[in-house]
DNA sequence: TGGGGTCCT
DNA sequence: AGGACCC
């Protein structure tokens, strides 16, 4: 008979991940009061400023109340923590390939294949290490077999699964322990880890116990578990489900156990409504699915105000720029390139009347709304032996933010912009291409999209294509344009610069320090002509 | 509320 | 291209 519970899955969070990654890198920090600073806020803390009152998302200006000696460290750059985030995958992957990735800190792997090899050395685990969820009520069922006159009746109805999971979750809690432990011993990290028989009861089971603790989760528990738990807990079930689910008014796992699976898929949709109805019964065969490389990459910053176009593309600058040394080092590692550019903006103008309506309708909070408009762009254009690349890329993005501020004299008031690079493919790997390609079949357009500029023919050899890449990129060319036109000033981000001041570095106040106001990039005058240069290029470029 | 990322519609 | 979800 196949077992009902044949997976055995463990979900492995990271305690604290960004403050983790500081204090194994300034061991000095581990006992006091530590923080993580981005823009104006604590995005995460260490244990010791939990117990301070400190919290995630806390804002900086609540800080020195609670917490006056808190440490603070900047996080806005992300790199040593994608960084510590990459080892600490490659470390998992050591125990199992089947690791999955969520966010920084959280893994799922599947460990059924690592149980069964235990359990066939003849290793079978007597009991479980770590907590148990009513891992006292488990106690007791113990102490029946044993002498039954002392067990309340109530335990003796709490039956076991028979299908073999719970010895599976016994050897899982040893596998989970031992990775935990290597973890540690080889990187310095401690985690948090769910044991169970699926991988939203594992992940759940986790956050029981939280700092450097694992929760096992046994079948027999699951509903019961599952049944008082408010709907927005279920992975899954995010602001938007739960508000439509708090409508229909259900708001626990048990109302959602009694509304029919019809009637939910009709209030939030086949996808979610199917999966959830699912869940609310602990029924998930969602399988870990192996992380491989990120499909895409971006870097954003947010600030107040963004008005000028000038202040746009030097922000798009600094921006830019640790985004397309991230391509180069993946393609270094993975020899694959992106083929889409995307820019993403929060207009605070274009999105006035929209944040009213919603406030009127959903009735509660609102993210503004996000705009993108992207382009495809030949694969190698991101070839680090193109080195026109950054002037190339910024006229490219200005061009799409065109695409979303399309007339003159229209206004804007910028709060985020974000650069992403996507459609990453294989480049210049020929050993690897079938016989009936070469190289330059890397070069052949996608067939649903055309080339950034309809008159340049379509490179066919790899040199061919990177001068093709230089003369289309070549940022004079843009001001030949601009001065043809008779404007005496090519667009000023054209222009040479000094380097850019990373201005969202915004760079973490001290607490006790008023909040300075954020440091606007000082722009530089920008003409009249400047701005109608920059059009009447957008307008050139642009389809 | 940051600065990422994924998948679905 | 946007929405919703995850961290």
């Amino acid at each position: 008979m196949a077992a009902m519970h044949p997976r055995t899955i463990v979900h492995i969070d990271l305690d604290c991940f960004y403050a983790q990654v500081e204090m194994v890198a300034d061991p000095k920090l581990k006992d006091k009061p530590l923080g993580i600073q981005q823009k104006n806020i604590i995005v995460t803390c260490n244990y010791p400023a939990r117990a301070r009152g400190v919290h995630k998302l806390m804002y900086i200006n609540k800080v020195p109340k609670v917490c006056p000696d808190l440490i603070i460290r900047d996080g806005s750059n992300l790199k040593r923590y994608r960084e510590a985030s990459e080892k600490i995958l490659d470390h998992l992957r050591g125990w199992t390939p089947e690791v999955e990735r969520l966010g920084m800190d959280e893994f799922f792997l599947d460990v059924t294949h690592m149980v069964a090899d235990e359990q066939e050395k003849m290793e079978k685990k007597l009991d479980f290490v770590g907590h148990v969820y009513r891992g006292e009520t488990l106690t007791l069922i113990e102490t029946q077999t044993r002498n039954e006159s002392h067990v309340p009746s109530c335990t003796a109805k709490v039956h076991h699964c028979r299908c073999g999971c719970y010895q599976r979750l016994m050897t899982g809690s040893h596998i989970a322990q031992r990775i935990r432990t290597s973890l540690y011993q080889t990187l310095g990290y401690t985690a948090s880890a769910g044991i169970s028989v699926g991988k939203m009861i594992a992940k759940l089971s986790g956050e029981l116990k939280k700092p450097n603790q694992q929760t096992t989760m046994l079948p027999a528990y699951i509903d019961g578990f599952l049944a008082p738990l408010r709907v927005r807990k279920i992975p899954g079930c995010g602001y938007s489900t739960s508000k439509k689910l708090a409508s229909l008014g259900i708001e626990t796992v048990t109302q959602l156990r009694n509304l029919s699976k019809q009637k939910l898929i009709k209030a939030v949709g086949a996808q979610i409504g199917g999966r959830l109805h699912d869940l609310a019964f602990g029924l998930d065969t969602s399988h870990v699915v192996a992380t491989v490389r990120e499909k895409q990459m971006s870097e954003e910053d947010s600030f107040k105000s963004c008005t000028a176009i000038d202040d746009v593309a030097l922000r798009i600058l600094s921006i830019l720029r640790p985004l397309l040394e991230r391509v180069r080092m993946r393609f270094q590692k993975h020899g694959d390139l992106p083929s889409t550019l995307r820019l993403t903006i929060r207009d605070r103008l274009s999105h006035q009347k929209t944040e009213q309506s919603k406030i009127n309708t959903s009735g509660g909070a609102y993210f503004t709304t996000r705009t993108s408009r992207q382009t495809t762009i030949p694969l190698g254009f991101f070839h680090p032996e193109n080195k026109k690349q950054e002037g190339y890329c910024v006229d490219h993005l200005m061009k799409l933010f065109f695409k979303m501020i399309p007339r003159k004299n229209q206004r804007f008031h910028l709060t985020l912009i974000n650069v992403a690079v996507a459609r990453f493919q294989a480049f210049g790997g020929a050993g690897k291409l079938g016989k009936q390609h070469g190289i330059d079949s890397f070069f052949i357009q996608s067939p649903t999209k055309t080339a950034p500029s309809s008159e340049d023919n379509i490179p066919t050899t790899r040199m061919a294509h990177l001068e093709h890449v230089k003369h289309t990129t070549d940022a004079t060319r843009i001001s030949q344009t601009a001065r043809k036109r008779k404007f005496k000033t090519p667009p000023s981000f054209f222009r040479p610069r000094p380097p850019v001041q990373c201005t969202s570095g915004e760079r973490a106040p001290q607490p006790e320090r008023r909040q300075p106001a954020e440091q606007p990039v000082e722009p530089e005058p920008v003409t009249a002509e400047e701005i109608d240069a920059l059009y009447i290029t957008a307008a050139r470029v642009t389809p």
